[in-house]
DNA sequence: ATCCGTCCATGCCGTCACGGCATGACCGCG
DNA sequence: CGCGGTCATGCCGTGACGGCATGGACGGAT
């Protein structure tokens, strides 16, 4: 039943041609050796060694056993080492769902670190909703989420990635990019019209945006944009309206726009969100990674 | 360390995604099954089922080892079917030796005969000398002989193969051949020039010969004739003297010589030679196919 | 809500394969 | 002819493996 130690055995036997050295190097005694090999040619009902006692020589099945057997044992061995690296993590696949404001700098990064750190993972990350995020990690149809202000839920675990100041998104005319501003304190923004994701969409982020402004003492009115984020620019440029992002949304902004930073900060938190058990050893190297790469980047000094 | 029974016990269970229905499939009971693939998961350090009491799916790792796994036990009992082969003398190869004129008929009806039987034996058959075959069976360097009138030695063992009713070779207008004689009296030959191969080379086959012509009280005068036995037939074409050859001589006389059987009828045994010991599944099986070409081709009825 | 059936895990035990040690048998070499 | 080297065999202890009985958890039905 044990037949590739005793494939071992004899191709060690059948090599050395000397049943004394082969013992030695399998670190067993030559008359175990003895009996294991005959044993095998006993189930084979084959020959495999003639054998003199001065001389052991592989007769022509030994032969055919000589030549395939390493084969079948190294097929073996690297079928073991495949399994062995999905429980290092070095092997396997992770789906990834993040939200699209996500997408301007964590998540790429992320990946980038992903593809270079463990480039056996393979990533599937896909552009979700806040809520299809949620709900894909907890029925476990998604491996891992990056979201902000991640909710408290019993079955989530959570690894916080970021801490993500928050600014002001102003048409470069607007009364509060006049002079030489470069902040805006939450409390100006009172009476203003400030564009916000509906609340239903992510209530942890909208209350926490709105907190802000209340502790501020700003009662700013709120207007809903939509979740594509670069079409809701349009009132902002025009000075109608102005908006709350991350720093991470300063890239790339339109020419006529200007990204300020709150004073006194606030950061909004981004987390990685996955189930807390039964997380596969990909999906641990990647919270690994993440946090690795946040410490990096200094995601996590709240001045990011 | 039993690697591969474990494999298989994951594979049922995979497969069926339930341990009892795969416990009955492999004849074992569940409890022992359980166990079983829980060990294969701890030497692998990976989970590679993910149990609830009533569901049982792979993880990742586990879908690895079932796309891979089949292959390996392919891999494995192929393996073993191969040298398996060997055992019953499917597959092998002997080396054969057989004297020139066996070359005649017995040796290529015998190497048809096991293309047919046994394709997957290599026979690589060569013309030696006597002595040659003789020594090589011995010494182990040759596993098959075809010989007339083997010697009796010890650690020889023969198979006869045929019976070879001789005759003799005349010209046509040679006196034996008057009248419509249809065989020889060897009595006959008392006198007569006889042309054998040199005593040396198989003394057996000499002697045999000899003795043929002394029971008939005849006496003939012997010429040396040399191995090559065509060239050998220019002393007999021009009447100068006669040859006793075996009837597998008879196809393919020059004209103007014929074959006459002796009578009273006179046979020359014909047998392979093996080594007593060690011989092998293929050579085994050579032996057989021999004894059955012999029984389909009648060559051991004395008249044959 | 509770009971029941199904299914996997665990505890306990008997058996046998495996390995070690001591020893025997055989052969080549000096 | 004895000696050393080599493979085979006898005997025994240990541990892996399988069976049986049982526990525990979950889903479905009433």
């Amino acid at each position: 039943m044990s037949e590739l130690r005793r494939l071992r055995y004899f191709l060690a036997v059948a090599e050395e041609r000397n049943f004394t050295r082969a013992a030695e190097r399998l670190h067993i005694a030559q008359p175990a050796l003895s009996r294991q090999v005959r044993e095998l040619e006993r189930e084979l009902g084959v020959e495999l060694l003639s054998r003199t006692t001065h001389k052991v020589e592989p007769t022509e099945a030994g032969r055919m056993l000589m030549e395939r057997g390493p084969a079948l044992l190294e097929a073996a061995d690297s079928l073991w080492r495949g399994v062995r690296a999905f429980a290092d993590g070095r092997l396997g696949s992770v789906s990834l769902g993040y939200g699209m404001s996500a997408g301007y700098d964590t998540a790429p990064q992320l990946l980038l670190a992903m593809s270079e750190e463990a480039p056996g993972i393979e990533v599937s990350a896909r552009v979700m909703s806040f809520t299809d995020i949620v709900n894909g990690v907890a029925a476990g149809t998604l491996d891992v989420g990056l979201v902000r202000c991640a909710p408290p839920q019993q079955e989530l675990a959570l690894t916080l990635l970021r801490l993500e100041r928050q600014g002001v998104i102003v048409g470069r005319d607007h009364p509060l990019a006049q002079g030489s501003a470069t902040s805006v304190n939450p409390a100006d923004l009172d009476g203003l019209k400030l564009l916000l994701h509906a609340r239903d969409h992510n209530p942890g982020h909208y209350d926490q945006l709105m907190d802000i402004c209340a502790q501020a003492g700003a009662k700013p009115e709120v207007l809903v944009r939509g979740l594509d984020f670069d079409a809701s620019y349009t009132p902002v440029a025009s000075g109608a309206a102005v908006t709350i992002v991350g720093e991470t949304g300063r890239v790339g902004l339109p020419a006529g726009l200007v990204w300020l930073p709150l004073e006194p900060a606030a950061a909004v938190e981004v987390h990685l969100i996955t189930r807390g058990l039964n997380r596969s050893p990909a999906i641990e190297r990647l919270l690994k990674v993440a946090v690795d790469t946040a410490g990096q980047h200094g995601w996590l000094r709240p001045q990011g």
